[in-house]
DNA sequence: TAATAATAGATACAAACGCATATATCTCAC
DNA sequence: GTGAGATATATGCGTTTGTATCTATTATTA
């Protein structure tokens, strides 16, 4: 099927996903607490405390953020810099590093975390009854499998 | 309501909602023809050519884009510079200023915009049916619309 | 209406970004 | 095992971004 209304509903479902996500992501960028880290390197900072083992490779913190690879690697710099994040070289590669958050990292992916949950069930609950929020969970997960999967 | 499960389904549903756009976007930013354009240049002109008097503020500008106010200041510098958009002084009021689309920047946003809707297409299609593209707009604009409404 | 505050947009400057490429290591064919 | 190509990350450099601030114009209030 190619119809107008169906190459309309296409690019409007992208469309509003786009700008639900701008629009979101605008408001968070007021939370006082994302002064001090920036949306992007709490990203990273929340990506490492997520992982099962702790530890992330570069490429793979790479697939979390919209960034590119040395922009990745600088941002990483940075963080080891001002301590929360610490490198590590990985035994069987030894091309690759290992990034892992830091006891000072944790603690502040922690306080600046829970501000930004408290701020996420704010904007999600007014807006969404959980059972849209478990349908939109579902769409865009099934958006991403079949991105990745190509 | 507020149990353990609750919490997890609402910051599970905005973290799906991001990373399926980071997915998409990363994915949109392989198209060659935004090389000459980038993805945010492009959002300029498309909101350009989109908005009924195919004139729009700077700050109207700013509320599609996720950019701050002087970044979008100097884009608009630049595409000026490339002769793709023009600057209007507002006659109602002299602080303000009117953008909009050139000959040439309608032509580049229908060029590279016919890439892109093609490349949504291609994303939108294989991963979802019309009936879930539906809902996913309606919960998108639902979600859209609560955060404005604040 | 004069003085004060608010708003729209532009500009200076340091920080962060992407592109191209360098370096180091690994893989595989021969 | 040795050389060619692939892969993981880092670095140089020009461009773009955000924060703070500035100018110009409009709104407010006394």
């Amino acid at each position: 099927m190619s119809t107008a209304a169906h190459r309309r509903l296409t690019t409007d479902s992208w469309e509003s996903l786009l700008r639900a996500q701008v629009t979101v992501m605008r408001e968070f960028n007021k939370e006082p607490l994302l002064k001090e880290l920036g949306s992007r390197e709490y990203d990273v900072l929340f990506s490492l405390s997520r992982c099962s083992s702790g530890w992330l490779r570069l490429n793979e913190l790479n697939d979390h953020v919209l960034l590119t690879q040395p922009s990745i690697s600088r941002m990483v710099d940075r963080l080891e810099s001002r301590g929360l994040v610490q490198r590590k070289t990985v035994e069987e590669d030894k091309r690759g590093v290992l990034i892992g958050l830091t006891e000072a990292g944790v603690a502040v992916q922690k306080k600046v975390g829970r501000a930004h949950v408290e701020h996420i069930q704010d904007i999600m609950e007014t807006a969404l009854s959980d059972e849209e929020m478990r349908t939109l969970l579902v769409l865009t997960e099934k958006l991403q499998r079949s991105v990745r999967g190509n």
